[in-house]
DNA sequence: AAAAATAATGAAATGATATAACATAACTAC
DNA sequence: GTAGTTATGTTATATCATTTCATTATTTTT
């Protein structure tokens, strides 16, 4: 849960992973004085169950199963919290949305996308020094938000093609 | 045309900046012997008419302005081949299209878009050299595609904004 | 504690983006 | 000119996301 890069890929402790995700956002929303609604927390922890990005629909459909409401909004108006804190990101390549896993930092995120097991690994981009930085600052483009991500195949799916 | 940077934020000729695209494009269709068909030229021309990005629907009403049926499969099919022959590039952040402007290279582009004009300039992204290609590598990712894109203001719309 | 302000949720409708499926027509190769 | 292939016509539907307005819950102010 400190600075792991591509946990999603990496063995570990899932159980753990997840609670010291939701413990950290509880905190992050009682220190920001905002409220985790039930609905949120929900969302959450959908998101926290698997490394999988899920669209929107998806965990609509999950949370009318929990016993919530079944209108597109419930869902998005829970992700747009959790987006605008920095609880969850938007992976615009699948329209979909995963659970950060370093939610304290006001980071930059990169994501790994396996397009066989669809787990999506987060990592942290380095906008300012990259390529796009050096010449976004190059021609004064004042950037504001990144989008980073890579598709391809993680290295489990691979072994599996090929036995 | 060649390897400038960032050119929809610089200033520069577009007409030949279109006129250069589309011979290049029409070249290299004739090399692969595929058929740049009225529908396709059309919608690469509307493309190139300026380097902001055009939605499905957007380049769809032009189509039909100019004698062409109206189905959204018209625009999703000349989009689908543009993309796959390199001629246009998806705009993953605003579910949008630009023409490429260096159709020739094999490359992973990356793109810089000014929320303010909504002009996309495009630059080449080091896919393999960059942070994420280094994490990837070692934990045995096999990138097949990357999403670069930044969100912000051009240097020309932060002057504007002072005045 | 009551009133006012703010934040969150309920509910219906619609907007925006994208694809599936199958029929027809146009080119290409032989 | 027939067969194979590629492209287009057409209808319908799938998928993703927002607008709008009413109601309820929570917090703040008095
Ligand atoms: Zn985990
Ligand atoms: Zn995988
Ligand atoms: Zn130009
Ligand atoms: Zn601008």
């Amino acid at each position: 849960m400190t600075g792991v890069p591509a946990q999603a890929f990496s063995k570990h402790d899932h159980g753990a992973c997840c609670r010291s995700v939701m413990n950290t956002a509880r905190r992050l929303c009682v220190a920001r004085g905002v409220r985790l609604t039930p609905v949120r927390e929900k969302v959450l922890e959908l998101l926290l169950e698997s490394h999988v990005a899920l669209g929107a629909y998806t965990i609509l459909a999950r949370l009318a199963d929990a016993g919530f409401r079944s209108q597109p909004p419930v869902a998005y108006r829970a992700l747009d919290f959790l987006v605008a804190h920095g609880l969850v990101h938007r992976v615009e390549k699948l329209n979909a949305y995963v659970a950060c896993n370093q939610p304290q930092a006001g980071h930059s995120p990169a994501f790994m996308i396996c397009s066989h097991c669809h787990q999506v690994a987060e990592t942290v981009g380095k906008t300012r020094s990259g390529v796009l930085g050096k010449t976004a600052q190059a021609i004064g483009f004042d950037i504001q938000h990144t989008v980073i991500e890579a598709e391809g195949v993680c290295a489990t799916c691979q072994k599996r093609a090929v036995s």
